[in-house]
RNA sequence: GCCCCCAUCGUCUAGUGGACUAGGAUACUGGCCUCUCACGCCAGAGACACGGGUUCGAAUCCCGUUGGGGGCGCCA
């Protein structure tokens, strides 16, 4: 076998949502896993509907997501004079005609077909008519009227559709410009693609498309049509849920390598693995561990992944990705080495980068705000004699996570006082709140100067309720 | 209506005729750890859709039923 060629054929109307994202990836990585190439291509022959903003944001979403191609973008409405030659050669060996017949007209036969319990088909009223191109005139395929058309999917073997279920469709449109039909298949054979790996919503779509490479006697790539993402109610996605566009979970905190590990888990298995890194997934990836049954959209387990890789991955690079959360500070204050401890405090506490950043806001802001309740409960006047002693110890203590602990359950034992309610009254003072890493850790971080000043801040504060 | 695809815990999945007392993940429940919250660890509950075959033996093969999904556009 030659070299392997993939592609994502998206089409400009709508953002790239979870579904269209997971066919992306497993084109991106079967080609990968094949050192073959990864082709893009905007099917954009629908003018109407067709955006540039759709455009763009599918581009920012692939390149989020780290799924570069190889080739293109390609656009299907800078490639109409291709179509065009392909259609005049099917014209002209009569393997074409073009039809007259009037929308208006077609649609009120396919009512009345539906209506009889058979199959809306075109009844090929123009076969035969040997008309020339014209006004108002489609050019449609001839169908073969019997025997089969066989698909051969990689994934289930063959699956046979009689002749009869088929009919004379359009491949070129009044206007001129092709059919989805009839551009798939051009840009296919003419793009060199070599594997169509697409969603199962197209095997019936699969015959037509058979038929015109028999008509163009070219060889059909090989399919695999991978089962359909769902949404959490088992209904096609829908805005409500997975069809938020792949940028929206950028915004939420999502990792990309998270999205990218959950997305291939839905619907690909290996073995007992969950967790895959992208160099992991190409090299683990093949056709013949996809399931074939359509998976549910699982926005929990989804959390969970996010939350695994957040915890699991280097911090620098945390880093990198919750820089676009903390827009609101001026990160030139801090050092590297600050920020990269701040996170490793935060990274097992946090499930989106959203959440990291809220957390660590005491690490970024000048005064902290306390939370009323925290306040109310552990900033209490008989606690100020320990924050007044702690205030004074902490001058000649190490800043050691264990000499910490040590010194505070000392302290605790000596006057009595529970650890918690002491560890809970710094813990306030420093950030604002009754919830946050460990008391020992942020006290490192934050370093003695800051911590006596908040220490200090508290003391006035309780002193001041009175 | 017609055609096509699919069917293991709630969800994602492992499983390719005997190793299944059906494994893992997630979510859920209980416990441990503990300065809070997490993380981590331990334990628990939870599935082969149903009915027929084939076979010494079926989650696994065949048929049917049911259920879910998709298609039947001058959309892609």
């Amino acid at each position: 076998m030659g070299e392997i060629i993939t592609r994502f054929p998206p089409s400009p109307t709508g953002h790239l949502h979870l579904g269209g994202a997971r066919t992306a990836l497993f084109n991106w990585l079967f080609a990968k896993h094949h050192k073959g190439k990864f082709i893009l291509r905007f099917e954009d022959t629908d003018r109407e509907r067709s955006k540039q903003e759709y455009v763009d944001s599918i581009l920012e979403a692939l390149k989020w997501l780290g799924l570069n191609w190889d080739e293109g973008p390609y656009f299907q409405t800078q490639r109409l004079d291709l179509y065009k030659k392909f259609a005049q050669r099917l014209y002209e060996e009569g393997k074409a005609y073009y039809c007259e017949c009037s929308k208006e007209l077609l649609e009120e036969k396919k009512k009345e077909m539906l209506k009889m319990g058979l199959k809306p088909k075109y009844d090929k009223t123009c076969r035969d008519k040997n008309l020339g191109p014209g006004e108002g005139r489609v050019l449609r395929i001839k169908a073969p009227e019997t025997g089969e058309i066989v698909v051969e999917d990689l994934l289930r073997g063959k699956i046979v559709f009689p002749a009869e279920e088929l009919d004379d469709f359009i491949i070129m449109r009044s206007d001129g410009t092709p059919t989805y039909q009839f551009a798939v298949v051009i840009d296919d054979i003419t793009m060199g693609i070599t594997h169509v790996i697409r969603g199962d919503d197209h095997i019936s779509n699969t015959p037509k498309q058979l038929i015109i490479y028999q008509a163009l006697g070219a060889k059909p790539p090989k399919f695999a049509h991978i089962p359909m993402v769902l949404g959490p109610d088992g209904a096609r996605l829908s805005k409500r849920h997975g069809a938020k566009s792949i940028l929206e979970y950028r915004e939420a905190g999502y990792l990309p390598k998270a999205l990218i590990n959950y997305l291939a888990r839905l619907g690909w298995g290996y073995g007992n693995q969950e967790y895959f890194t992208v160099e992991e997934l190409i090299e683990k990836f093949t056709l013949e561990n996809i399931n074939l049954s359509a998976a549910r959209f699982d926005p929990d387990k989804l959390l969970a992944f996010n939350a695994y890789w957040i915890r699991n991955t280097d911090n620098k690079e945390v880093l990198e990705h919750l820089k676009y959360f903390l827009k609101a500070y001026d990160l030139s204050k801090f050092s590297e080495d600050y920020l990269l401890s701040a996170i490793e405090t935060v990274k097992t506490r946090s499930k989106t980068l959203v959440e990291m950043a809220e957390m660590m806001q005491f690490y970024l802001v000048e005064e902290v705000i306390y939370e009323e309740k925290g306040a109310k409960k552990f900033l209490v006047f008989d606690i100020v004699p320990i924050l007044e002693r702690v205030v004074e110890d902490l001058k000649e203590l190490p800043l050691e996570e264990k000499k910490l602990e040590e010194y505070f359950r000392n302290l605790s034992e000596e006057t009595g006082i529970k650890l918690k309610n002491i560890a809970q009254a710094i813990r306030v003072a420093l950030t604002g709140k009754t919830v946050s890493p460990g008391l020992f850790e942020i006290i490192k971080v934050l370093g003695k100067e800051r911590v006596i000043e908040r220490i200090k801040k508290a003391i006035k504060y309780i002193k001041n309720l009175k």
